[in-house]
DNA sequence: GAGATTTTGTAGAACGATATACGTAGAACA
DNA sequence: TGTTCTACGTATATCGTTCTACAAAATCTC
């Protein structure tokens, strides 16, 4: 109880550790060294430092031990918000997370465009955040980029096939498998012109991979001569004309393979607006499995790529690189095709 | 160019502010006044100082800046991340603080049920990460825990309706002339059985607030007798249950005012399994106004409570907040009732 | 039982900003 | 010419951790 610390405590203020020191009657370090987990610390000492943390409602602060060591905080990036599929990676995430100490922060990265820059505001704040690592979902910038970033700090990239030597760690579905399911499943039901609704800018390597596996299988099942690749790039409108431009041309694809559910749903709205049914006048095919292909008026049939083992494995990857991995790792799940009426077996032709 | 330091400065390393004094030739005090645009900088020394920081591409460093002053980081805290409304806030947010050194980082706050916590695991971690200011959307927390937190850190709270004295400011969309609008609407295209789908538990004022304002405009309107609510939790299975439950009972309602667009989907999905039509056997109506409401199958009518305005004065209100302002403010806008197919005019029966 | 090794704990200097307190140069005023 | 302001800059303590270096105690080795 004896103040003779030339700054008392002011009440009020925040447990700090050098009051969980005095509580347990040890030195500030071994306080430290338990938060650690470090070396050289005795059962009865941790006991009672961790009791004295519980007593005293102690937590550490992220901002103080980023300054010396790590804040226990990564950083997830999305490339937008608005489809579903990515809450999914995320739970996979926070999954894998609930029994370590960090903790994910999440930004969104709406820098469209500027693909060869250096980095983004958003991964510059958040490395300025002293994040311990990061995990970036579907990233729209250069190989290079990735590469440059992975070398400063740990790093894990959703949905990149492209890989950086050694730098960063990548995580996917096999996308060129996946369009391949697609084209095998449609074919299975009757559909021979099938046409592919893409994404542009294709600079990303799982659209090529995708690419790849519609072409490829396409041409194995003998149907070279309908391969149709068309692009649209993620908003709204852009989608709505390309997919009616599609649909109103003298050679109309009897199904189109969209490039996610959320294009997938546009094209059936598009299509429902020109009066053709689906699947008899056009099947479509979505990618993702989000849950919105469940709901009867879309019945959508799509690629389930498990985002929440791809949002989990991504963490304990970007976990072991903080922890002093140095060499590249690279996962694939394998993707599933989860068949629904909007691609069911075509009727025979009257 | 003289090295007199002790340490000297290891190559590699991240540029720190002392550097970019010793550049400028100023004090390091100074250069932190100009990064924090405090008082007592000449225009001289300013360029001076911003020049050298440009050349050295220096960035402050959040952890550092928070040991004594500020993060510059605000949080953001959603209820979930499958609503693509939310998007919308974020989208907000981001432009009010687009022009100025704040930063947004996220989180999903899963804890479901626990309603009486002292607060919630990331919300702590958000404290443990020293940020200036929080803004959480929907929450699921009582009052007292809120004005409890607000204590704490400057708070903007999206979606309550109580207030919490001084504690926490709040924007919210008018939900009691939101509902009110809704019943007038379907009223108005000659629906008269409309049963409201509300959210349990139905702790939050929003909640209560759309239930008075359904209640009463039904009354108002003479539909009283026809009053009929009834409850479902998110959860996709339990709002399939709930709608069916309603639609298969004897006094099957003609239309339902949903709480959310997507439960609004569900309700469209069972309805349309159940081999009804919309809107003639049962018109539907959604909250939010979300981007899949203009697709053809969907044709959702939907009030709309612009989430990006929402989002815009959350975060101007919170940076007041952080700079000082100490007594509460309360935005609200007003709903606007966007008519499509799903409530379109009621045929005459035959 | 002496030296070597291992285990356990401590002291105190970082980390990179902010912010207080203070010094100094001009300007304004008498 | 001195005095009093004001505007501008600077020196330096400080924030709450981590981490290196080292001391002391316990254990091992022969």
């Amino acid at each position: 109880m004896s103040e003779k610390e030339p700054t008392a405590p002011r009440s009020g203020e925040r447990i700090t550790i050098r009051e969980v020191a005095q509580d347990a009657g040890v030195s500030v370090a071994a306080v430290s060294k338990v938060l650690r987990d470090a070396y050289g610390v005795s059962d009865a000492l941790r006991a009672k430092v961790r009791a004295s943390m519980e007593k005293l409602s102690y937590r550490p602060r992220a901002s103080a031990r980023g300054m010396r060591g790590r804040t226990y905080t990564i950083g997830l990036i999305f490339p937008d918000l608005r489809n579903p599929f990515f809450a999914d990676i995320y739970s996979g995430v926070n999954a894998a997370l609930e029994r370590t100490q960090y903790q994910a922060m999440q930004g969104i990265n709406t820098t469209s465009g500027a693909l060869n820059m250096t980095s983004s505001a958003l991964i510059e704040a958040m490395i300025d955040r002293q994040m311990d690592g990061l995990v970036i979902i579907g990233p729209n910038m250069e190989t290079q980029v990735l590469t440059d970033l992975g070398a400063r700090l740990p790093l894990v990239v959703i949905g990149q096939h492209d890989r950086g030597g050694d730098a960063f760690d990548t995580v996917n579905n096999d996308d060129q498998l996946g369009a391949r399911l697609v084209v095998r499943y449609l074919m299975g039901n009757g559909y021979r012109k099938i046409a592919m609704l893409s994404l542009s800018p294709s600079n990303s390597s799982i659209i090529q991979q995708r690419e790849i596996g519609y072409r490829l299988e396409m041409m194995e099942l003998g149907a070279g001569d309908a391969i149709n690749i068309v692009r649209a790039s993620q908003v709204v409108r852009d989608v709505q004309v390309t997919v009616r431009r599609l649909l109103s041309g003298p050679d109309r694809p009897d199904a189109i393979f969209c490039w996610t559910d959320l294009m997938a749903f546009e094209a059936i709205s598009v299509a429902t607006e020109m009066g053709l049914s689906i699947p008899e006048d056009v099947a479509i095919v979505g990618y993702d499995n989000t849950m919105f292909c469940d709901l009867a008026q879309n019945s959508l049939a799509s690629v389930d790529q498990s985002g929440e083992l791809l949002g989990l494995q991504a963490a304990r990857m970007l976990v072991e690189r903080i922890d002093g991995r140095v060499t590249a790792e690279h996962f694939m799940v394998p993707p599933r095709i989860v068949a629904r009426a909007s691609a069911g077996p075509r009727q025979p032709q009257d």
